[in-house]
DNA sequence: TACGACCGTGGAAGCGCTTCCACTCACGCA
DNA sequence: TGCGTGAGTGGAAGCGCTTCCACGGTCGTA
């Protein structure tokens, strides 16, 4: 293996100079700096990153913590973050978590500039605990798709998407709309969910329509969950005749099911999603379009922001657009709704 | 920052014993043990991991280098090797691919123990100038869903599942079957749908039937393209019956045209996919499963395996195995097939 | 009782880099 | 001509760990 002392030999010059020529420093002559580039090309020599990040006290790292396994968006997420640090010099370290223990293992084992000189966090929002650690670490930290106090987000506003899609289906004339979505106890406390909700019901209250509770579900955030919700809220006889699912893949499972009761979308039931996965434009999902890829751009962009600035970053909250895309599994109701 | 002289010097003893704790070395005796795991407590110490890898001449990450921006197939497959590697004490570091240029410099750049113990190339067949450099850097290596002379590779049969594929719609009674696959010559060298391609050409030649030029298409791996290559395909008066498309993304592009075109599937036209990715249940694709997340998992082990025994692993082939799904997209042709 | 073996331990060296300090040399100004 | 200045450079120290070597102490054996 080359070393930095090789290179030093070879180009007649001491250790140091040859780590200024890395460095970019303006210390070298034009002459010496060639002289070292030359040594450097010959030796095919690499900086070793670890001794230089042992030096420097920073590693050249980025985590990326992410519940990789639930949420088909966080996929999505994480090819913006990628296509952000492609040009970066920073390698990118994926942190997957599924359980409270194993994020909040991450959340104190990952404040420290020699595991990563910046954090990003999908979807989780950090408990009180890991956050003041969180805000306080000096390694800069990003929330994209939650919140917490004193550390920036990029984050959608989830209750005006979820007013979105139901003002959709009340325009439409429909009156029986259901909604169905993540726990709200979930284990990992994602939040977009009940945000959506909040959205349906505070629409649906404003309307003067009232929620029935039966026409609220819950449950994991899988597309056969999904379906089989749906199925026990359409084997009623006085079924609703919209139904809001908090994420396409919620809204696929409700598709399926709708399909398998012998339903006809959207004459029979109208499905709004919210996300706008890459298969809902395939499946004619109308649904609530968030800019997954560019959110996930934008935090790591912020990240490297802050990064060069070598400054952290305050709170501060990035909220990106929301907007309808009307397909074809929406439309007015054909029946007459029942009456109150 | 605690260090490991702050651990030393609380528990009363050097600092070579409290690294021996750390690395559960025999040489330590129980009280010593205590006290230094003690003091450890106290001080909510954590080695650092940069100077643990400058000085043992590793750095307890394992690399992935996947093109993580094509395939649909690669999500999942990386899933696996994240599950794998959850309960190993690896770092995931992500090296995304786009281009050629992109790869060769991860391939030259990565292979040595300061960048990752261990490196995981996923659908990309190294080059030869690469190929020599992978085998004989002292990094492991696994190749996944490629192959390379020297180096170990989890595979499937791709040629036998674009037989099973072919066969299958053969015998439900199809003679005009088209193919819809990647460019051979894609820049990055992905050889899964040419393989498929061939077993497809094979099993049509066996049958006696003849492959019309205008029936085989190819194109870039996206459903939008796939649909566009379809829409010419069917537009034709004299079109196939049934089209086996290489992977499942580019299969949903095929049904795309199909329904565009007034057509049902099955009965105008059968549909066959390639990998059984999540969303193919929701289509009722009839697909060629291949194990993804499998893949990945059992690719991520043998890595882990390698540097648990401290041994290369040598040229060895892993073939994982293949099912035809039939759903709801292939059947019997409606009219008697034109003849030869 | 004396010697050797061996266990447990401290401490120094070294991993490959960065950075600081000190030094040399050329130049400019008085 | 002398001195100050600053650019360019070499080299040592230090980043936090592992590991090797040497040493003291204890025990068993002759």
């Amino acid at each position: 293996m080359v070393t930095i002392a090789d290179v030093a030999a070879h180009a007649g010059v001491g250790a140091g100079t040859v780590s200024r020529v890395l460095n970019d420093s303006p210390q070298v002559s034009e002459s010496t700096r060639a002289r070292v580039l030359a040594a450097i090309e010959v030796l095919d020599y690499r900086p070793n990153p670890l001794a230089r990040g042992l030096s420097r006290g920073r590693c050249q790292t980025l985590g990326v913590v992410v519940p990789f396994f639930t949420h088909a968006s966080a996929v999505e997420r994480l090819r913006g973050v990628v296509a952000a640090l492609d040009k970066s010099l920073y390698d990118l370290v994926l942190f997957n978590v599924e359980s409270p223990v194993h994020r909040d293992e991450h959340f104190t084992t990952l404040t420290r500039r020699d595991r990563a000189d910046g954090l990003l966090i999908m979807s989780l929002p950090p408990p009180p605990a890991s956050l003041h650690r969180l805000a306080t670490s000096g390694v800069p930290i990003v929330l994209l798709d939650s919140r917490g106090a004193g550390v920036p987000a990029v984050v959608t506003d989830d209750v005006e998407g979820g007013r979105l899609a139901t003002r959709h289906l009340l325009d439409l004339g429909h009156e029986r709309i259901a909604f169905l979505g993540d726990e709200p106890g979930n284990p990992l406390g994602f939040t977009s969910s009940s945000a959506r909700e909040a959205g349906y019901r505070e629409t649906m209250e404003s309307a003067g329509l009232a929620v029935r509770p039966g026409d609220v579900r819950h449950g994991p955030h899988v597309r056969a969950v999904a379906r089989d919700l749906t199925r026990a809220m359409l084997a009623a006889p006085d079924r609703p005749t919209a139904i809001f699912a908090a994420s396409d893949t919620q809204a696929l499972g409700v598709l399926e099911a709708a399909r398998a009761a012998g339903l006809t979308v959207p004459r029979d039931l109208s499905v709004v999603g919210f996300d706008d996965v890459e298969v809902s434009s395939y499946a004619g999902l109308t649904t609530v379009r968030q800019p997954l890829f560019e959110s996930g751009r934008r935090a790591a962009e912020l990240l490297l922001e802050s990064l060069a600035a070598e400054e952290p970053l305050g709170e501060a909250e990035y909220q990106l657009d929301l907007e309808l895309v009307v397909r074809s599994t929406t439309a007015a109701p054909a029946t007459t709704p029942a009456a109150g």
